[in-house]
RNA sequence: GCCGCGGUAGCUCAGUCGGUAGAGCGCGGGACUGAAAAUCCCGGCGUCGGCGGUUCGAUUCCGCCCUGCGGCA
């Protein structure tokens, strides 16, 4: 019996990979699984992009509205929500198609992550502690004793990931490059299909610009301040793209000009960021969208891809 | 027309008591497996407005010219 099919859509923030995905969907008789570490929450939606009720067309979305914004929420958890839902959507007969950007997000689903490893409650405050007052690469050498691997790859500064390294390390007994080794991702077990929407950056950019634009007027301050106010934010939710500079300028930090000069420049890095992590992963098939190119257009674009390597 | 202050990295500017220059912002590249829309690392040769003069050597001093801003007529 042949593999099951799973389908892709990624792209930079503000690519219109939404949009695409719900008329893919439509052809092929899919459930959108968004891939969005920030869309999962609930009031959050004109800052994250959310796809509204009346432009789905229909298709089931997930991973959508799951949680509270004064939850957390992180890719083990992801990684779990997505694998039943896969188990669901086949069951009945449909095709899964993941919609998103984050990076890790994509790769985990893909290549596995490994079990038994969650957050230790004061882990990290208490070495942050034990490092207090010790030399800058303290936790950086301790890390290196246990687990020479994981150091050597990674700077000597990157202080969150050496301190999650050692907590694997102490919580696990086993160093996290170990641990690495022993993961199952969707890659082996279906047939997947990645499709990547490709700009030219200074277009990128312009519509990045233009939508945090819209953002403003579609009432983007008045939801961050109803977020504030109802919400203690999770440390997740609360580093939302808009989310974290609005909340600069209702504290006093600067301008209401500023804080949108400054959505538009976090949105511009993160899209950068967003864009080395999918030029390294050669498994995406990339589709080249020029400026005022439809969703339409696009979407059948995929498509034809699609029917033809099934 | 006269007086004053400017013209240095894409932008805002600093600086060189004469030995060809540096910050912030913007931007580019990279990393990444339980915070990821997060976090971390790396990246600045640019006719120092133009042409001459002085000097071993000028972006730095002098002269002229072009140009922006302010003031006086």
């Amino acid at each position: 019996m042949s593999k099951k099919q799973i389908i892709f859509i990624v792209g930079p923030t503000a690519s219109g990979k939404s949009e695409v995905a719900v008329i893919l969907a439509k052809k092929i008789n899919a459930e959108i699984i968004s891939c969005d570490s920030m869309q999962v929450y609930r009031g959050m939606d004109i800052g994250t992009s959310k796809i509204k009720k009346n432009e789905t067309r229909g298709i089931t979305h997930h991973l959508i509205d799951v949680i509270e914004p004064n939850e957390e929420f992180n890719v083990a958890i992801f990684r779990d929500k997505v694998n039943s839902l896969i188990d669901k959507i086949h069951r009945e007969g449909g095709v899964p198609l993941l919609v998103g950007g984050s990076g890790l997000y994509m790769k985990i689903l893909l290549d596995g992550i490994f079990d038994g490893a969650g957050e230790i409650k004061g882990f990290r405050k208490k070495i942050e502690e034990e490092a207090r007052n010790k030399p800058d690469d303290y936790l950086y050498q301790k890390l290196k004793e246990v687990d020479p691997p994981t150091a050597d790859s990674l700077h000597p500064k990157d202080r969150r990931r050496i301190i999650r390294a050692l907590e694997v390390y102490y919580h696990m007994g086993m160093p996290i490059s170990e641990a690495k080794e022993k993961r199952k991702g969707l890659w082996e077990k279906y047939s997947v299909l990645i499709f990547g929407l490709a700009y030219d950056r200074q277009a990128l950019y312009k519509r990045i610009n233009k939508r945090v634009d819209f953002m403003f007027e579609k009432g983007l301050l008045d939801e961050v301040k109803n977020l504030v106010d109802k919400f203690k934010l999770s440390r997740t939710a609360k580093n939302a793209l808009g989310c974290k500079e609005l909340i600069g300028f209702l504290e006093g930090e600067y301008s209401l000009d500023e804080a949108r000069r400054l959505i538009k420049r976090n949105t511009r890095r993160y899209a950068k960021r967003q864009l080395t992590w999918f030029k390294k992963e050669p498994r995406i098939e990339w589709i080249t969208v020029n400026e005022g190119e439809s969703c339409e257009g696009i979407a059948a674009g995929i498509y034809a891809k699609v029917k033809s390597e099934i």
